[in-house]
DNA sequence: GCCAAGCTGACACGATACTGACGCGATGCC
DNA sequence: GGCATCGCGTCAGTATCGTGTCAGCTTGGC
């Protein structure tokens, strides 16, 4: 993961890069906004730790010409402005946490993991559904604590009940997401494979809807 | 959107309940943690209010019970406690947000927004009927909360009525529209299927007009 | 009170879905 | 390179479910 530090104070930047660095995060560390900017032009980050107040200006407004542009990277702020009204008004320009300087290390280092799993698509690193805990980015799932392996088309069909929770999806539509045209398949496939999955998760994980297709069961 | 409010000091949850209805969002308060049990099994809510130190109980393995069996609705924790290793361990714990007592209301606001934003993730929209809710795009049908399995037919049949609204459909109009040419039915089929759909969905949905048809029940 | 229209429980049949078994092809390991 | 393993598409037999039909009952109009 690719951090950009934007912090002026040389001893709480270094702080802070090391101890990134010491959760195997990859940081770039700027003291300017102009350098900031730059940085975030050239290359793509997934996330931004942003002291408000910089040499060249604030960050309030720097955050809220990011997103005005359509840069949805998370961003963290860190500041020592107290003031209530300075964490609202990060907030409503975009930031998606805020450190109140002096912080913790610790906790930085949670609420970067924390954001950063928000950031990859998940509100929490496990996706928990009934007695399923799943972790796309690994592509792991448990059942009741214990692991369960799928095969690559078992997780393929399993995915995309959970990417559509509770919508319900027709045979066709679920070939048409596992297989590529021209590679039709022409019997029952996706019954077996449901029913492979269940064997394997457990029954009441896909329902059946007679007729029409099948969804996430409710759990 | 619907919010659930876990606070035993009463005079802070007054506050807080006032504020969320302030912003048009539903509350319900709960003191206990035994009820707000009750209260997250039967129901269903957006968000979580969740104090840390309740008379029944500590908030912490409360929120990781939840978690362990599968909810995902956002947690914010409210709390006194301002250790960092507490905030760590919530945050741990499965919670998206963390707010130190005391705090200012409008920021609780802008928090509340900030995780509903993020959770945002029902692109489809709910028609309401009376007590129903439906969602055409996954063929979905809650009554008073519940979901509601119909069979294929059944969906045509209640789909055909919303689309029109209001509309008086006689049984012909309603053949024609569930079943294609050749493939006649010559008994009392529609009338079998609305009451197959009177006993699922209650009996006043869709109304007899004897001698013409049937319509869509004013609810 | 009579008749027509509508309602609904029961039933049977056809359609649909489930699942264990099999075989082919790909992959991995000596 | 040969052998074992594994994934997966297919098939067939079985189980399950939906729904059209009917019969008896209820309701409503006159």
């Amino acid at each position: 993961m690719r951090i950009l530090l934007i912090e002026d104070d040389t001893v709480l930047g270094a702080a802070v890069r090391d101890q990134i660095a010491g959760d195997r995060q990859s940081v770039d560390w700027v003291t300017r906004l102009d350098t900031a900017a730059d940085a975030l032009y050239g290359a793509s980050y997934d996330l931004v730790l942003l002291d408000l107040m910089l040499p060249d200006g604030r960050g309030i407004p720097f955050l809220k010409a990011l997103r005005a542009r359509g840069d949805v990277t998370p961003v963290i702020i860190l500041t020592a402005l107290d003031q209530i009204t300075d964490r609202i008004a990060g907030l409503n320009a975009g930031a998606d946490d805020y450190m109140i300087k002096p912080f913790d290390l610790a906790e930085l280092s949670a609420r970067i993991g924390s954001v950063a799993r928000r950031y990859a698509g998940n509100p929490n690193p496990i996706i928990t559904h009934g007695p399923l805990a799943v972790d796309l980015a690994a592509r792991s799932v448990h059942r009741d604590g214990r692991p369960v392996q799928l095969t690559a088309r078992e997780w393929a069909l399993f995915e995309t009940f959970l990417q559509r929770p509770g919508q319900l999806l027709s045979k066709a539509q679920l070939e048409d997401k596992l297989y590529t045209f021209g590679s039709e398949v022409e019997s029952n496939t996706i019954e077996a494979h449901v029913s492979r999955l269940r064997k394997k998760l457990g029954s009441d994980v896909i329902e059946t809807v007679r007729g029409l297709g099948y969804r996430l069961g409710a759990a």
